[in-house]
DNA sequence: ACCCTGACTTGGC
DNA sequence: GGCCAAGCCAGGG
């Protein structure tokens, strides 16, 4: 594992419920920019073993990038149980819920 | 080791 | 504001 990979992790894990940030984001967060790809990888594989929110990570459109539309009810779901709205299309305010960390 | 693929992003039309 | 093309990085076959 790269410690691109384990800081995403952290990142990830600390995503308040509530609130939620883009792949690109955290892959910028971690380190690489252009990264957000490998944000992607990590969700797949590490999000059950180290329980991660995976349903606070959305595309930089404010949407949800899941094919599926079962899981993507489910995310749904999940965020809407935190309070953050999403349309029926599965988009999201981002200017309204994106978590920013190092916000001043 | 090489090639393909992907829950992406950004820039141009 | 929506669709297309190119850039990027790692994991899996």
């Amino acid at each position: 594992m790269t410690e691109f990979t384990k800081r995403a992790v952290q990142i990830i894990a600390s995503i308040p419920p509530g609130r939620v940030m883009t792949y690109g984001q955290v892959a910028a967060l971690a380190g690489s920019p252009r990264g957000a790809r490998q944000v992607v990888r990590i969700l797949h594989s590490l999000s059950k073993p180290y329980k991660l929110p995976w349903h606070r990570v959305i595309n930089a459109k404010g949407k949800i990038g899941l094919p599926d539309r079962d899981a993507m009810t489910l995310q749904k779901m999940l965020l809407e149980g935190e309070g953050v709205a999403v349309s029926e299309a599965g988009e999201i305010d981002l200017e309204r819920y994106r978590h920013q960390p190092n916000r001043f």
